[in-house]
DNA sequence: TAGTGGTCTAGACCACAGA
DNA sequence: CTGTGGTCTAGACCACTAG
């Protein structure tokens, strides 16, 4: 009996493949062999929709998909972009964002959006052994490379040990003016990661939707003496990061 | 002019809140209330529909908020579940995953996907310093934390370390195997982490759907000789990890 | 078999970016 | 101003889970 379809018969019983994830192939495939360059811009979802014949919500869930991934991102309301490849991160290494971007051949960039003195919340003045309500200097930056946010971080310091730290220019190391004004030196480094979604406040620093995937990097840095020399929340884009840590075993 | 909304004026001009999040915040309140418990069922889709009065598409933007969250996570055409709280994964005490689960008052479990000897790839035969097409076990296990598979991990081991290795039950800690019977202690351990989107093979192995967020964890272990003991790739459901480290500064 | 989520359509109006 | 993505509706049929 043959077939009522106009398709060529492939002679396998392929699993059906949904319509999103074969135009999800379709892009994936133009990025990889280098039609559309890192940076470069994705047709619109109308103009797709032209291309494929597909719905609109059918584009948009290859394009969810391809970000998910990590191949693609979107600016609000411009356009969808593929995505620069990612930086490594080593926090084993001692070397602050602006050398470890540079060292890969990328260029780093730094804002500061804010610098305020707050009370400590309960957590937080349980992590710098301050009684709760102690003022302490909390600075807010975005970084980029190659003039794209990828992160907003939060960073916490006790006066105490840095007093005045906010006259300084803070778009540089700030480890550097830690180390070289206040002589404080990091020997010890706890980090937590894991996925989550970026929150609005952190989303509209780095220009996305709120909701989008991202990681979240918590840094606590300690001295010789086991006092919290910084305290830094870190919330990247997850197609910006990866981290590599290579270590000696403990137990 | 009086409005002529029917809705009682807040008095403050409130950034428009999108009907699906409002949705997914009426949905997390109910989490973090404690309403739903962990690993507890979420009304149908259709059920939401009629409670909330929004389209079906509307309902399954929130979802997806939360999932991306991690609050929530679906199994396939059954339902909407609450995810039950991430473990600690922390790569540098040497404990294996059963260990480490335990200790956590979780409950952990092993299956053995697949085990074979398979010729080296390019860029694997690189890793373990042999000819590209030399013999490599490769073992493929799915891991569960309270009945609930949490990652898939593939598992590469030169046979030359350890002869025979498949004989052994590989449910349990490999680790352990490699140590007591093949004398082999790891000294060093390198790892790379990054977010990821679960490709088929590996969704299909946790339930989940194809391109639902995950976190890959590469990890090579290595012995006092420089060898590779042991070349480890875990795909973990984002919901389920959170990494912590913990260590001396180099540089 | 009944109910669930998975996929898909074909519209609509909006807020905002950018020329 | 035009075009972009962001949100939303109201349907439809399918594949699969689970009782």
């Amino acid at each position: 009996m043959p077939s009522t379809s106009a398709l060529p018969d492939t002679g396998k019983e392929a699993a059906h493949v949904p319509q999103y994830l074969a135009l999800r192939d379709r892009i994936a495939e133009g990025i990889e062999s280098g039609k559309l360059a890192p940076g470069g811009r994705l047709p619109s979802e109308r103009q797709l929709q032209l291309d494929s014949g597909a719905a609109r919500g059918t584009i948009r869930e290859a394009l969810f998909q391809l970000e998910a991934e990590g191949l693609i991102y979107r600016r609000d309301r411009s356009g969808w972009y593929v995505s620069p490849p990612p930086v490594t991160y080593d926090p084993t290494r001692w070397a602050g964002f602006m050398t470890y971007v540079t060292e890969q051949g990328r260029t780093p960039s730094t804002e500061t959006l804010s610098t305020e003195e707050v009370p400590a919340a309960p957590a937080v003045a349980d992590i710098f052994r301050v009684a709760p309500g102690s003022r302490l200097y909390v600075v807010t930056r975005r970084r980029l490379i190659d003039g794209r946010a990828v992160l907003v971080e939060r960073i916490t310091v006790d006066p105490k040990l840095a007093p005045g730290l906010c006259e300084h220019s803070l778009n540089g190391s700030l480890t550097q003016i830690l180390s070289s004004h206040y002589g404080l030196a990091v020997v010890r480094n706890r980090m937590d990661m894991r996925p989550c979604a970026l929150v609005k406040d952190v989303a509209d620093g780095l220009g996305v939707k709120a909701g989008t995937p991202g990681l979240l990097v918590v840094r606590t840095s300690l001295d010789k003496q086991g006092r919290v020399v910084e305290y830094d929340q870190e919330y990247w884009r997850h197609d910006s990061i990866r981290v590599h840590v290579d270590l000696t075993v403990k137990d």
